[in-house]
RNA sequence: GGGUAGGUGGCAGAGCGGCUAUGCACGGGACUGCAGAUCCCGACUAUUGGGGUUCGAAUCCCCACCUACCCUCCA
C-alpha cells in the first residue's frame, strides 16, 4: 500500500514495524464549539484508514488528542461567561457523541491535553536544557532558528515567512517565528503550576507530550487536516526531534483537504457552518460517510446538498440489498473473496476511496439485479457486505425497531391480494413515515430502513 | 509577495503517449395495482487557453489564465 507523504512529497510504501504494529496519531478538535462537516470529513477518512489497516492485519493503535486548553477556549469563556470545565466537558461530550453517530469507532484512546501537564513540563524542561527554549516575561518560547529543519514539512522558507508575517511582533521574543511552549497565567484564566509559575501549555507541545508518553519519540502515521501543516505539525517535528535527538518523529505524514460549503469556506461569520448534527437530521450517517468517501481525501472539496442526496440514495440501495440477503449465514467463498479484493484494491493506491465507492455501488446494483438469489448467493453477498461494513461503515444495519412489523407486512399483503389497495398503501405510507420502507418484488415483499 | 496541490462531461472521478472508463444525476421505454428496486435505450457528444515535441497528447515540455489551501485562529 502506498500513501502520499507530505514531508517528502512522494508516494511511500507503508511498512509496519515488528509484529505488524503501527501507531497512528490524528489531531483531534479543540473543544470550543460544535463539530461541523469539515470535522466529519477528516475523521471519517482517518476512521476508514484505520479500519483498512486493521483489515489488512496490521495491529494499529489509533490515538487522538483532545485540545481542552487553548486561546479559543478562553475566548469562549469570556464571551459566554461559562466556566472552563463547563465548556470543555460539554463540547467534548458532544464530539464523542457525533463520532459515535458517524460510526467513527476506530480510535483506541482519546488523550486530553490537560491530563498531560506533567509530561508537557518535562518536555519543556528538556528543551530549555538543550538550548531550544528560553523564558521571557509572558512565557517560554521555542527557538525556531536553532532547529534547522524548521519549514521542511510546509516547504516554507523562514526568511520569506518572516517577510509575510502579519502578527504583531513581541519585542521580547528573540525571533518573531518563535512560538510559545508555556503561557503564563493572566487574570481569570485556567492554569496549572509549573517551575516557571502558573500557566498553561502552548498548542503544539500538547501533542508531542501526548505522543511521546504513549508512543515514544517516534511513531508511524500522523494525520490531520491540511491547515495544520504550518505551524502546528512543523512545530511538533521541531519539538520532538529537538527533545529526543531522534528523527524522524513520524514516518508518514498524511493530510486531508478542506470542505467548503457552496464554494465558500465554512466559517461562522458567514453562517454557512453546517454542523454534523444538522446533517444527521436529513441524512443517514452512512450517507454522510459515502459522501465524504466519494471524494479524494487530499483534495479541497465542496459540500453541496446534491452530493448528500446522491449519497443518501446510494446508502439506501446498500441497505435494500443488505436486508434482502441478511438472515442467512455468510459464506466466504472464492467468489466472495475475489469480489472483496476487487472492491478494496484501489485503497492500496493512496486510499482511493472514490474508486471503491464506485466499485461498491456497481456490486450492489449487480446484486440487486440478480433475481432469485439462492441461499448460497445470499450468503456470499452478505459476506462481501460485511467486509464493506467493516472497512467503510456504510451499510445501514440498525436492527428493526419492532418485530411486529412482520405482522403488519402480512396484513398488507392480504389486503393486496384482495385488491384493497387503499389499505395497502395506507400501511406502506404509515411505515414510511416511521422510516421503514416496503419493497414489493416478484420474490415477495421486503422491508428496509 | 512567497509556498503547496490542482484544473477532464451537471457532480464525483479514472486514464500515466495511440483502443476517448466508470458511478451518480438527467431523458425515453419495459416491468409493477401504484411506489420502490431492476432492466433496455439515449443524451450529455468532456479533457482551462495558447504554443511546442511526436506519425499520434487528456497524457511529455513551455507560457498564460484559473481554483483551493498555507504563510502563526482553524479538521
Amino acid at each position: 500500500m502506498e500513501v502520499k507523504d507530505t514531508l517528502s512529497s512522494t508516494m511511500k510504501t507503508v511498512e509496519t514495524r515488528e509484529g505488524k504494529r503501527m501507531n497512528m496519531f490524528v489531531c483531534g478538535p479543540t473543544v470550543q464549539d460544535r463539530p461541523h462537516m469539515g470535522h466529519a470529513r477528516t475523521y471519517v477518512f482517518y476512521d476508514v484508514l484505520a479500519r483498512y489497516l486493521r483489515y489488512k492485519g496490521i495491529r494499529l493503535f489509533y490515538l487522538m488528542n483532545i485540545t481542552d486548553i487553548e486561546d479559543h477556549i478562553i475566548t469562549k469563556m469570556q464571551e459566554t461567561g461559562r466556566s472552563w470545565e463547563d465548556i470543555t466537558t460539554s463540547y467534548s461530550s458532544e464530539f464523542f457523541e457525533i463520532m459515535r453517530r458517524l460510526k467513527n469507532n476506530s480510535v483506541n484512546y482519546y488523550a486530553f491535553a490537560t491530563d498531560y501537564i506533567k509530561e508537557i513540563i518535562e518536555q519543556i524542561l528538556k528543551l530549555i536544557e538543550k538550548g531550544y527554549a528560553y523564558k521571557i516575561s509572558d512565557g517560554i518560547y521555542f527557538r525556531v532558528r536553532k532547529f534547522k529543519d524548521y519549514g521542511n514539512l510546509s516547504k516554507q522558507n523562514l526568511d520569506e515567512l518572516r517577510a509575510g508575517a502579519r502578527v504583531e511582533v513581541r519585542e521580547e521574543k528573540e525571533d518573531p517565528l518563535d512560538f510559545a511552549l508555556w503561557k503564563m497565567k493572566k487574570e481569570g484564566e485556567p492554569s496549572w503550576p509549573s517551575p516557571w509559575g502558573d500557566g498553561r501549555p502552548g498548542w503544539h507541545i500538547e501533542d508531542t507530550a501526548i505522543t511521546e508518553s504513549i508512543f515514544g519519540p517516534q511513531y508511524d502515521i500522523h494525520g490531520g487536516a491540511k491547515d495544520l501543516i504550518f505551524p502546528h505539525h512543523e512545530s511538533e517535528i521541531a519539538q520532538m526531534e529537538a527533545v529526543s535527538g531522534k528523527k524522524p518523529i513520524v514516518r508518514y505524514w498524511i493530510h486531508t483537504g478542506h470542505l467548503n460549503v457552496d464554494d465558500i469556506k465554512m466559517s461562522k461569520s458567514l453562517k454557512n457552518f453546517v454542523t454534523v448534527e444538522d446533517a444527521l437530521r436529513s441524512y443517514w450517517p452512512e450517507a454522510i460517510r459515502i459522501m465524504m468517501l466519494s471524494m479524494k481525501y487530499s483534495a479541497a472539496v465542496n459540500f453541496e446538498e446534491k452530493a448528500a442526496i446522491d449519497a443518501q440514495g446510494n446508502a439506501e440501495r446498500i441497505s435494500i440489498l443488505y436486508h434482502r440477503v441478511s438472515g442467512v449465514p455468510e459464506i466466504r467463498s472464492d467468489w466472495a473473496l475475489e469480489m472483496t479484493g476487487r472492491i478494496f484494491a484501489p485503497l492500496e493506491n493512496d486510499m482511493n476511496t472514490p474508486e471503491v465507492v464506485r466499485e461498491i455501488i456497481s456490486f450492489v446494483k449487480d446484486s440487486l439485479a440478480r433475481n432469485k438469489l439462492s441461499e448460497q448467493e445470499k450468503g456470499e453477498i452478505l459476506y462481501v457486505l460485511r467486509q464493506i461494513e467493516a472497512v467503510f461503515g456504510i451499510v445501514h444495519t440498525v436492527p428493526l425497531p419492532d418485530k411486529s412489523m412482520d405482522i403488519i407486512l402480512k396484513m398488507r399483503n392480504e389486503s393486496r391480494k384482495k385488491g384493497d389497495y387503499d389499505s395497502a398503501d395506507m400501511i406502506r405510507d404509515t411505515l414510511k413515515s416511521l422510516g421503514v420502507h416496503i419493497e414489493d418484488t416478484s420474490e415477495g415483499s421486503y422491508l428496509w430502513w
